[in-house]
DNA sequence: CATCTACTTTGACAGATATCGAATCAACTT
DNA sequence: AAGTTGATTCGATATCTGTCAAAGTAGATG
């Protein structure tokens, strides 16, 4: 069976949140995200897999940089996966996680201000 | 005494996540702002308060929009304004609020990803 | 001053979340 | 097949968070 869980459906969400109104449903979808964005650790994870060489980057490497348990890791690794935010892939012994810049960029596009908003 | 709250020293943020690893400190404080985003009602919140007209809200406009209690919406209000997202101003009776986009840019910016990432 | 409206703070509580140790699964190596 | 390493899942627990009712504050107005 595939691994792939349904990261949640974003696609509606493309108007930055000063632009008009979120709708009730949308705005309980991207604080799912945002929500996963909301840790520290989580956000480092994302940083660290973003930036790394190749643009992913093993489990093994990104346990290491922190001072949690590895099933802590693997928790907010899953999170950060069921939000679309990462995407992971068993080579071998190893699994790899890299970003996924669609759904960075949509997050981004949602706080971004055009100019000329609120007057 | 003033009511501005020190929101949080984000100043040293302006560097897309995906571009280099973020330090445990400022992924810290990032965690903070994204967290309160991470909740439907106070995005939300957010969203008419920056798209409204004049580009600020009164409380009792807010209010009127969700099902949950104004002491509620208070709190969230809080959150926000605590996190340098909003800021209040009271006249007369009535409390207005208003986006902060320089706090939305940079949360945004930090989520863009620079095209060429990942290489 | 008393009272009304607008909003916030306080205190309490139920549900969510981060964390860990132990157990499990997956792939490779003798 | 047995053992080793890498990673996830499970079960338990302490802490955090969203929510409300009740009480408190701020300003206007009678």
């Amino acid at each position: 069976m595939s691994k792939q869980r349904t990261p949640l459906p974003l696609a509606d969400c493309h108007t930055p949140l000063t632009a008009e109104p979120l709708s009730a449903d949308q705005a309980e979808r991207l604080a799912v995200s945002f929500k996963a964005l909301g840790d520290p650790i989580r956000l480092r994870l994302l940083s660290l897999i973003a930036s790394h060489q190749g643009g992913e980057a093993c489990v093994c490497d990104l346990t290491d940089a922190f001072d949690v348990s590895a099933p802590t890791i693997s928790h907010h690794l899953k999170v950060l996966r069921e939000t679309g935010l990462v995407a992971s892939e068993r080579r071998a012994t190893w699994v790899y996680y890299r970003a996924e810049p669609a759904t960075l960029e949509l997050l981004s596009t949602v706080l971004s201000v055009p100019q000329g908003a609120g007057e």
